[in-house]
DNA sequence: TTGTACGCGTTATCAT
DNA sequence: ATGATAACGCGTACAA
C-alpha cells in the first residue's frame, strides 16, 4: 500500500489538513509546523496522488494531441513546441494518432473527455463538419493547428500568400512552364489554398494556365514521385515544379533524378514546410517554412490562456513563413 | 454541472449501482434492465469519469514513453508502434521529451507517478546509475527500449553483430581503408557496442586498425558532416565511411558532395537505423534496419504482460535486424 | 437480480 | 494557525 496523506500527518503529529496546506502552500500555516511537516514528507517519500486530487479540483493539467501520424514528417516538430510550453505551464500531453479516421477520432475524443483532459489540440487540414460538431458539444477547449474552422481558436500561416511567392520567385527565375503537385482537393488549408495561390501568380505573370501542369497528390514522398514522373515525361514538360509539401518535393527530385535531369539547371524544385531534411539532402530544397515549432508553441499557449480564462485579443493568429533558398533552384 | 451516475441512476429508476454494473457490464444484470440503463446513458449523453474510477480501480489506463527529443529521427516511428498497441490494450500514452537532461528525467519520473501511470516506457541509449536507482524505487514497471540495464526488460537488435556485418560488408566490397564516424562513448548500446562490431570485423579480415580513421559524432547530421570532414580531408582518405546513424550518414555524403566525391565510385557510406529517408534521397542510404516500429510494438507488448501480471518467458527481447543494400555503396 | 453504504486520497469549508 | 469533516464520482462488498 503507497502512503497517503494521512500517514503523513500521523507521523507529523498534526491534521491531513495542514498537510495538504503545506503541500499546497496554501494558506497560512506556522513556519515551525510547515518545517516539521515538510521533514516527514521528505523522510518517508511521501507523494501525492493527483488523481484524487484531479477529482476534487476538477482539472487534471493534461491535454490531449490529435494528429494525423506522428511518423509523418512536419508533425513531430509541432509535437515538441507544444509539450515544451505545456511543461512550462506544468501540463502533461497524451499523444493520439488518429489516421484520418473518424471512428479513431471520435474514440479519442470520447476517451479524452472521459479522462478529464483540460484541453485538446487538433491538427490536420480536413475538419469535417461531424467532427466539428463534436468539438461544439465538447465540454473541454480545443486549439487547432494549421486547421480552420468557423470560430474555433487556430493559428496557421499565410498560405495563398505563401505559395503566391513562391511561384512568384519561381517565374522571376525566368520560369514559364511552371507544374505544381498539389495536396488534397477536400483540404482546404494545405490543397486548395496553396493551388489559389499558384493560379494567382501565373495570372498576374499573364501565364496561361495548363491544366496538364496541376496533378495532385497527398504530401507524401510516394505521391510526389508519381507525380514528378508524370509532369516530366509529358512532351514539352515544365522547367520548375512547385510541391505543396517537402517530402513530394523529395519524391520529384528522385524522379528527375532517374531520368537523368540535373537540378537546379534541367528543372527548379521547390517544395513547402521546411522540414529538417529539407536542407540536409542534395540538392538542398528550396521551400517555404512553415515556423513549425512556434506553431506548436503558439497553440499550446493561446490553449493556456483559454483554460486561465484569460481574454483573448484574437483567436486566429497568423504566423509568418519564409521563403528560403537552397539549391534546389 | 456535468452528469453523474447518479443522474443516471434516478432517470431510469435503478441504483447507482445498476448503472455502474452496465457500465462495467460486470456482474450480472437483467437483459431487460440493462437495455433501459443503456437508452437512459445514451439519451442523456452520459459519459463516465475516468477520473473518480481510476481513483477507486488503482489504474489510470496510461503509460509514461520518456524519450530524449520527439522531433529527432528514430523516436516518431517507434512511438508510433509503441501508441498503436497501447491503444489496442486501451492505454493511452503521455510523452515525455528529456533531452537527456537528468532533472527533466526525474521531473517527469515524479509526475508520471503523482499522476499514477500504469507503467513506463524509457528509450535513450544512456541510462546512468542514479536513474537506475529511480527506476528501482519507482513502483510502476518499466521496460526499456533501444537501452540495456541490469535485469530490467529491454528490447533492442544485437548492435555488435549488425555493425560487424555491415563492416564485412564493405569488405567484400573491396574496401580496405573504411572510416568510421561512432555515436557517444558513453552510450553503450548504439556507441561501444556498434564500434566493438566495427574492430571485429576489420580483426577478421587482417586490416590493421588505424586510430585516424574512427571519429565520435552525437548521431546528429552536424557531427556526421564535420566527422566526414575530418576523414575525408586527410591524406590516404578512406574509400568506405561507416556511420552509427543515418543522420550522420546524411552528414557525410553532404560532405562528400562539397569535396566532389561521387558515391560510390569515390566514396562509399553506410549508415544505421534506415529512417525513413534513407531510402527517399539520393544517392539512397545502404544501412542497417532497426525495426523501429516493432521495437516500440514489442516494448508496449511487453509492458502490458507485465502490467497483467502475465509470465513473461524472456525480459530481454532481441528483435533482428537487416542490412539493406542501396545506391551509396 | 438489485440496492445500500462505505471507501478511494484529496481539497476546502467551517469551526475552533 | 490548525483541525474535523463533507464533498469529488465511482466501484464493490454485503444485504436483501
Amino acid at each position: 500500500m503507497t502512503l497517503k496523506i494521512k500517514d503523513v500527518a500521523e507521523h507529523a503529529g498534526v491534521s491531513v489538513a495542514t498537510v495538504s496546506r503545506v503541500l499546497n502552500n496554501s494558506d497560512s500555516v506556522k513556519p515551525d509546523t510547515f518545517q516539521k511537516v515538510m521533514a516527514v514528507i521528505e523522510e518517508m517519500g511521501y507523494k501525492p496522488n493527483a488523481i484524487a486530487r484531479s477529482l476534487k479540483v476538477k482539472n487534471t493539467k493534461t491535454i490531449g494531441i490529435m494528429i494525423p501520424d506522428i511518423s509523418s514528417h512536419f508533425y513531430p516538430e509541432v509535437v515538441r513546441g507544444i509539450e515544451d510550453v505545456a511543461n512550462m505551464y506544468e501540463y502533461n500531453v497524451v499523444l493520439c494518432n488518429t489516421d484520418l479516421k473518424r471512428e479513431k477520432e471520435l474514440k479519442y475524443l470520447d476517451v479524452l473527455t472521459e479522462k478529464q483532459s483540460d484541453g485538446i489540440i487538433y491538427m490536420s487540414n480536413i475538419i469535417t463538419d461531424q467532427l466539428a460538431d463534436s468539438f461544439q458539444n465538447l465540454k473541454i477547449p480545443v486549439v487547432l493547428i494549421s486547421s480552420e474552422y468557423e470560430e474555433l481558436p487556430t493559428v496557421l500561416i499565410d498560405n495563398v500568400a505563401a505559395s503566391n511567392e513562391m511561384v512568384k520567385y519561381l517565374i522571376q527565375k525566368g520560369h514559364k512552364r511552371i507544374g505544381m503537385i498539389a495536396g488534397q482537393r477536400n483540404d482546404y488549408i494545405a490543397g486548395i489554398s496553396r493551388v489559389k495561390g499558384y493560379y494567382k501568380a501565373l495570372e498576374e505573370a499573364g501565364i496561361p494556365l495548363e491544366e496538364s501542369l496541376l496533378v495532385y497528390g497527398n504530401y507524401r514522398f510516394k505521391s510526389g514521385y508519381e507525380g514528378g514522373k508524370k509532369l516530366l515525361t509529358q512532351e514539352n514538360r515544365p522547367t520548375a515544379i512547385f510541391c505543396a509539401s517537402d517530402e513530394m518535393a523529395l519524391g520529384v527530385i528522385r524522379a528527375a533524378t532517374e531520368l537523368k535531369l540535373s537540378m537546379p539547371t534541367d528543372l527548379a524544385v521547390a517544395g513547402f514546410d521546411n522540414i529538417d531534411m529539407a536542407e540536409k539532402i542534395c540538392p538542398s530544397l528550396t521551400t517555404i517554412a512553415q515556423p513549425m515549432y512556434e506553431m506548436g508553441a503558439v497553440g499550446m499557449r493561446l490553449l493556456t490562456k483559454i483554460l486561465n480564462k484569460e481574454t483573448i485579443q484574437q483567436s486566429k493568429v497568423i504566423l509568418n513563413y519564409a521563403l528560403i533558398e537552397r539549391e534546389s533552384t
